[in-house]
DNA sequence: ATTTTCTGGATAGCTTCACTATCCTTGACT
DNA sequence: AGTCAAGGATAGTGAAGCTATCCAGAAAAT
């Protein structure tokens, strides 16, 4: 495939293909002769992904640089993979100041919830930076509140884990190790919309329950 | 408290506060003086709001604009405000290009999972296009996982509206809705980072389980 | 064999967002 | 009276993410 091919099948500009080798977000294509390049399947999903990451996540490229980094580069053991590229992983959010109040109150909830092994991580700052704010703004946080999502969270995450093909023999490690960094950051969106469509559906029974006084 | 006094007591300089009034994000102060205006608490509280949003949540300055139309003048009752202004809340996430596929993804999964009374949220747009993105990727939908991940949100969205004081007379109906309005913004990041969390947690527990041989 | 097409590389320009800086007039405190 | 500062208008800045143009030269078409 030549990259007026790759641009006409996957709908992406030359510019932008051009771009992104540039920025160095999809490989150069195999030399196949001294100024064309062939574009395998590899370069189409690898387009998809930088779209995909870019239109559905609002992932800045920078992130996205960092998470083909690890699909293209993958620590060996899956374990590990999820531990150590987990803050290699793209939020969409901005990377919060650490400010010593969040940090302290991330540090006695993580321990409140349960949550030990859990020294540094960037999620333990934007949980800490997000509490923060909160308070900040008159939402004072609830241990009852956080309990509830601490819960969930973790039936979120056995889910998550219960996918991963640990033992497959078929299924080589690196590409373990990408599918579960790909499922982490895809399925957020998920459980959020969830969580925003569970509130007007619980919003509309308590409606129901007790209708207002007209 | 003047111009020059917010500035230094919020910490944002005078053009940013300037132009956030231009942009209409903060409401003029009330003219002490033909010349002088009075700024009170409530700029101070919106400024930490403005910044908050923007540097912890990574909204953009359009949607917070949105989310202060909604604080400033709520829809009267409570149990409206979440469901009508649902719409009107920051994501951090662009607004998804809506496909025919995504729609029938949604649709399908939604109804699998009970979600029966939502027709056309924002909040299932993009349920669908993450679905939708996913599968591309190769990471098909599992009912498995979405059912737990359906759980999950629905355990937030509880402990979201066990919060809510509905019926609470000292409480006006807009602080009401303002409330829960900034709540269900506020813990996303929360909920997301103790799912990543739970991740490492789980992984370290069936690393330990299961050691990968050497 | 010659013409046309297209490639990869370089460079420059564009648009949006979120500020930031400068200028100016006019009123306020001293 | 004189300096200071408020507020309004306007313009400039810098990053992100493209988009457009130009070019030398190899490949494909005729």
């Amino acid at each position: 495939m030549k990259l007026a091919e790759l641009a006409q099948t996957s709908g992406v500009p030359i510019p932008s293909i051009k771009y992104y080798l540039r920025a160095g977000l999809l490989p150069a294509g195999s030399p196949r002769s001294a100024r064309i390049a062939e574009y395998g399947p590899a370069h189409l999903h690898r387009l998809r992904l930088i779209r995909g990451m870019v239109e559905v996540l609002g992932v800045p490229l920078e992130s996205v640089r960092a998470l083909v980094g690890v699909l293209d580069d993958p620590p060996a053991s899956p374990l590990a993979t999820l531990g150590a590229t987990m803050s290699e992983l793209p939020t969409g959010f901005p990377e919060p100041a650490a400010t010593d109040h969040a940090a302290q109150l991330a540090k006695h909830w993580l321990g409140e919830l349960g949550f030990d092994a859990v020294p540094d991580a960037p999620s333990a700052r934007r949980f800490g930076a997000a509490l923060a704010l909160a308070e900040d703004l008159g939402i004072p946080v609830d241990g009852a509140q956080l309990s509830a999502y601490a819960r969930a969270a973790r039936t979120a995450a056995g889910a998550d884990l219960a996918r991963v093909p640990w033992g497959d023999a078929s299924a080589p490690a690196t590409a373990v190790a990408a599918f579960s960094a790909l499922g982490t950051v895809l399925f957020e969106p998920v459980l959020l919309s969830l969580r925003r469509l569970a509130q007007a559906e619980l919003a509309e029974a308590s409606a129901q329950d007790e209708p207002p006084e007209i």
